[in-house]
DNA sequence: GATTTCACTTGATTCAAATCAACACGTTTT
DNA sequence: AAAACGTGTTGATTTGAATCAAGTGAAATC
């Protein structure tokens, strides 16, 4: 799924990478994630029309800032992201992780400045979706409104599945969690779902969960320990599917 | 701001409360939180078309229940309620307290199922806004669709404040934030922000921080004894309202 | 008016995860 | 090749909040 991208094409810009080159959201193949499936076409393309697709990011570049005017909102199209507030005194709190097909930026809505942060994992593309445009779209086009606040709608809870994650559950069952939550993720792409690099480094996991790193690495450990996970740094084998689920300790 | 209810005004549903028998969003005194500023007259009224101001609630009755087909979102008129969500073993999960002039439901939106459930606190009114009839105006009145992308942004980015609360800060923190926040949203009703009745037991506001109910109990005492705060069973007086910010650790 | 019940408080003890500390391994810099 | 650095692991110790336990006081029920 990742598209690979040389240097030269990065140099280039978007235009130069082949697998890239005529994207739209007719053709694009996240597009039964990102986009609403009633859509027609006439309307898929009036979408098309304002999405911009600009070049790549590499690692650790900012797609947006805390405090930064809200313009658009974002689809990923290849890579990773993460969100992240920063906390007054300076430590940052991850809000999320964000893979191709999913949606990021909405929380900039309310006070028309990005509420947090969004940094690239890895080299990333983005497809742009500037707001205005979108909101005006929508109007005309019911099912675009529909999707969009589905959108925002499913942001909301999952945050609250979060929320609980936080409040209620252990170590060990906040991080199975996060590896099914990546690895459904990662199904509804048509990857595999028991075998994916973790894009983020611990610290963000830990940070993401509100554990330590000490804690996430134990965990993990403790994982490869008991047989059901198979950890080469970022590389990732669920060994045995149900004995995360059952670590986790949630239904799904 | 409370609507007392009398008990034959009960029985008789909502036409028996003088207080809020002709009430329309043009009069109600809330509509400055919870309706856009920018609506002109004519969208009030068809606005207030669509809105059924239906008759109270007791305390303890349910709004609508996690699973129940989504029709409505609701704004809280008076009185106050919390959304939790029951995990898979039988446990609750507060997931936020809602006061006179705020919208809940939004989490039903992306499932065309309610995410959470809601139950009343004390006695009290909401007006019930059936979201396929608003999705409609909203694609009539910009302005009323900006306004409702921004409350379900709003949801987002609170809900965020909470996990970044319940990953980052310690149990004196996590009160006394709770309490800020509870203060500065009665200011907002134009109540005091010093003196207020807390309607949520100590369960669930230890539910909602990720706390034990000792827990709770016992910051409560300390910030009493530190002579911050005056607590009389649930009437809470914030005596040095420097004192609950630096407690609470936070920009605000 | 007594009794049951419920919400809350306070104290003693335990425990899960944080903190402190050391080290391993890979990568980049020198 | 050595040094410096970043990222991750593992071990020992500490600690903040959970748990366990006992009580208080107010409201509801009998």
């Amino acid at each position: 799924m990742t598209v690979y991208i040389s240097k030269s094409a990065q140099e280039e810009g978007f235009k130069a990478c082949p697998h890239d080159y005529h994207v739209n959201c007719g053709n694009c193949r996240l597009n039964s994630i990102c986009l609403p499936l009633a859509l027609e076409i006439d309307d898929i393309q009036q979408l098309d029309d304002i999405i911009q697709h600009s070049k790549p990011l590499q690692k650790g570049q900012h797609l947006y800032r805390e405090g930064d005017d809200f313009q658009s909102v974002y689809a990923v199209r290849s890579g990773s992201l993460k969100a992240y507030k920063t906390t007054d005194d300076g430590r940052e709190q991850v809000t999320g992780f964000f893979f191709p097909g999913e949606v990021l930026g909405m929380d900039g809505i309310s006070k028309n400045t990005h509420a947090s942060s969004a940094k690239t994992l890895e080299t990333s593309a983005v497809c742009e979706i500037p707001f205005t445009s979108l909101s005006k779209l929508s109007a005309q086009i019911p099912n675009l409104q529909r999707h969009f606040f589905q959108l925002m709608s499913r942001e909301i809870t999952e945050d609250q599945v979060l929320i609980t994650l936080l409040s209620k559950n252990s170590a060990d069952e906040r991080v199975a969690a996060l590896l099914l939550s990546i690895s459904s993720r990662n199904a509804r792409r048509k990857l595999s779902a028991t075998q994916f690099r973790l894009p983020m480094s611990r610290v963000d996991i830990g940070n993401y969960l509100g554990l330590t790193v000490e804690t996430v690495s134990r965990v993990l450990s403790r994982m490869q320990k008991m047989e059901i996970l198979q950890v080469d740094n970022k590389e990732i084998e669920i060994v045995d599917m149900q004995g995360v689920r059952n670590m986790a300790n949630l239904a799904n």
